[in-house]
DNA sequence: CTCCAATGTTGGCAGTGTCCACTTTCTTGA
DNA sequence: TCAAGAAAGTGGACACTGCCAACATTGGAG
């Protein structure tokens, strides 16, 4: 039978694993990456500083599986924003705006998706690039709509879906480091896709 | 009289506040400033693991240093840039290409410059902001000439100059994290900016 | 020439990641 | 049904880190 909670009092968790990675997704909303420790959240599970071990090869890891987590919210939300959206224009800035949304909300989460050390190119982490394929494929499929509209026609979808996940994509980091504000992100959208 | 170098063999080094930043910008060549310890540094330097705090007042405040020096250099070389090119729409292109460049060339430097542990809108490390201004004030002036140019009339200024901003920044980061190949850069500009 | 502030030094503490050996519990097959 | 092994927990240890405190050396200002 499964156990689902420690309350009962077991010696064994039952759920440690999903409960580490949810008391680091705690952490990370008010904490950078970096400076989360394994012991502090195997303390927050109420747990020895050595068991996430047993579920998580080292620290990388664990912040890996954090930043699937996100990513998958992140792809989430934009395939939500294109759902809801009416014309291919209106589409593709639904995108781009959700993109940027996503990162402002969870800064630190964002963050931790693009950062090499612990999920990006550099690590095989399991699941983190198909993500970012269907997000490709998400882009890529939604550009293709836009340059078979009028003002549009003859641009290179490759150019035109590189030029727009940068622009996003900077602007989302720009505005979780203060140098943009919000709100200039919908008008500089505006003014690439009008 | 100033002693410049420690192989004279004496108990002050003469010139460690320099020297510690030369080594720990050699470190950040190959490492990520997440991963550099004071004491490398120190050792590198030939110097006790206390000495670099009669210099900084902490880790973050050499870090800090470090990307002051790296935020210089990427001024730098967009001022460079925008002086060798000749009309206004190839100027402002040169500039993001410089932007560009500067970070795949120095990826950990780059990163370090916009990492709001070390660096950005969080910590007052004197000398930062100023940069960002002078920078902004390079892109705003190139931006103001390229809206007088035909095809750019009653662009939005600013709306235009954060899009920018934001499709360089995005690019670099996209770039130093393997989604896109250096090569994709001048295209994707010229998709922009044409 | 003498003192002192700047700049070095060693030693120590708390915190961290990770390895090891051990214990407890769950599961599974004879 | 029950013994045995796998899975999942425990504490201890080690090397490393950032930083603090106390002490040593030295160049330069008076």
């Amino acid at each position: 039978m499964l156990r689902m909670s420690r309350s009962s009092g077991g010696y064994h968790h039952g759920n440690l694993h999903v409960a580490l990675e949810d008391a680091a997704l705690e952490l990370l909303e008010t904490t950078s990456a970096a400076k989360i420790s394994l012991r502090e959240v195997a303390r927050r599970a109420g747990v020895s500083h050595n068991a996430p071990y047993h579920h998580f090869g080292d620290r990388a890891a664990l912040l890996g599986a954090l930043g699937v987590r996100g990513m998958a919210a992140l792809l989430d939300a934009q395939e939500k924003a294109v759902a809801a959206a009416e014309g291919p224009v209106e589409r593709v800035r639904a995108l781009g705006l959700a993109y940027v949304r996503y990162a402002a909300a969870h800064p630190q989460a964002f963050s931790l998706v693009f950062d090499p050390d612990y999920c990006a190119a550099g690590s095989p982490s399991a699941g983190m690039a198909p993500l970012i394929a269907r997000n490709e494929e998400l882009l890529g499929s939604e550009v293709a709509a836009l340059v078979r509209e009028p003002g549009y026609e003859g641009r290179d979808p490759m150019a035109l879906s590189a030029a727009l996940w940068s622009t996003v994509h900077g602007m989302a980091q720009l505005i979780t480091l203060g140098h943009l504000p919000l709100e200039a992100a919908e008008p500089a959208l505006h003014a690439l896709v009008q």
